[in-house]
RNA sequence: GGCGUCGUGGCCGAGUGGCUAGGCUGGGCUCUGCAAAAGCUCCUACAGCGGUUCGAAUCCGCUCGUCGCCU
């Protein structure tokens, strides 16, 4: 029997958390979450994890499972994600996984190059040179380490540069060698669904939805975390703009304004991701009503 | 009705005879371990009409509109 992975897929705020658990209820099955910042259990309103009682709906994976005093990243959400499902998959023919982080959602269907693990240290002098020397020192040092990675990166994006220099310094390597690795054969099948909505009615679900989320609490949320407003876990939407509110940088009128657009902007950023994937199935968020037949169908007709 | 004021792209806003201000919003895009991150890119306007001038958003006139004051 073939092993299929259903996964769910759109911009924040479109309703994937309330179609997952109607897919996992029909279908008997699990949840994964592959949102990359679901994770942290210090995070829970700003980052719409499930509530308590859609988690009682069915079981969820990756939901608040980390702390947001430990990095993490991608590469490891690989990791741990493959050895989930294939215990899920010694019981269960179908799995769910929900996310919003397309990279995330990619590392699991495709497979991320195999790359060490390095000294922390490494990244922290990059950023330092960055924030002294600049950019375009970073640059010259690559074009000299990695010339074809000089060439292929996006070389006016910091994080890039640092991340394919970093490579370089903790391997001896270039990071462009390490890019070679044929494309993973995954224990299962993936079945794509993405949920879409015209722009204007996105961007009122998420302006409400941010207003809930402070009559909820968010602003007390973010006032407990304000002293670890440095840790990346919290370069997050709806975070931020209140670390700067309570830094007395503006109201709280204008951190809220600000997080509905870094939401829209997120959203949108969202969208031009999955855009080009072009294996997803698209449908309607008010329209998903014909969902569990099409999956009904597909997976019939891969077991065939 | 009279006098004055102002009229710049979706919004804000500089410019005051010759060289696409800038910011914000918005759109498009990139993506192999910071990804709700980070970065790239697009949107050439000067209320209208006429005049002066080699050349006008910038000067002059009229029209329309704005706001203010007066009657």
């Amino acid at each position: 029997m073939t092993k299929h992975l259903i996964v769910i897929l759109g911009p924040t705020a479109i309703g994937k958390t309330k179609l997952s658990i109607t897919l996992a209820q029909h279908f008997n099955t699990v949840i994964l979450s592959c949102d990359s910042r679901q994770f942290f259990k210090e995070m829970t309103i700003g980052t719409a994890v499930p509530s308590k009682e859609e988690l009682k709906q069915a079981e969820h994976y990756f939901i608040q499972n980390k702390t947001i005093f430990e990095p993490y990243n991608v590469g490891q959400f690989e990791r741990d994600a493959l050895v989930q499902l294939d215990s899920i998959f010694k019981t269960k023919d179908i799995a769910i996984m929900v996310g919003g982080s397309g990279l995330y959602v990619d590392a699991v269907l495709n497979g991320l190059d195999y790359f060490p693990d390095l000294d922390p240290a490494i990244r922290t002098q990059l950023n330092d040179t960055l924030k002294i020397s600049g950019l375009e020192t970073l640059q010259m040092q690559l074009k000299e380490l990695d010339p074809i990675s000089y060439q292929n990166i996006e070389i006016e994006n910091p994080h890039r540069v640092i991340r394919a220099l970093e490579i370089c310094l903790g391997t001896g390597k270039s990071y462009s060698s390490f890019k070679q690795k044929p494309k993973e054969v995954r224990p299962f099948t993936p079945l794509l669904i993405g949920l879409t909505a015209p722009r204007e009615v996105l961007y009122n679900r998420i302006n409400q939805r941010v207003d809930l989320m402070i009559q909820d609490g968010l602003v007390s949320e973010a006032r407990e975390l304000h002293k670890y407003k440095d840790l990346n876990a919290l370069q997050t939407v709806g975070y931020r703009e209140l670390f700067g509110h309570i830094d007395g940088d503006y109201n709280l009128e204008t951190a809220i304004e600000e997080i509905k657009k870094n939401t829209r902007r997120f959203a949108k950023r969202q969208g031009t991701w999955f855009r080009k994937n072009t294996s997803i199935n698209w449908f309607d968020f008010d329209n998903t009503e014909g969902i569990i037949p099409f999956v009904e169908q597909k997976i019939n007709s891969n077991d065939l």
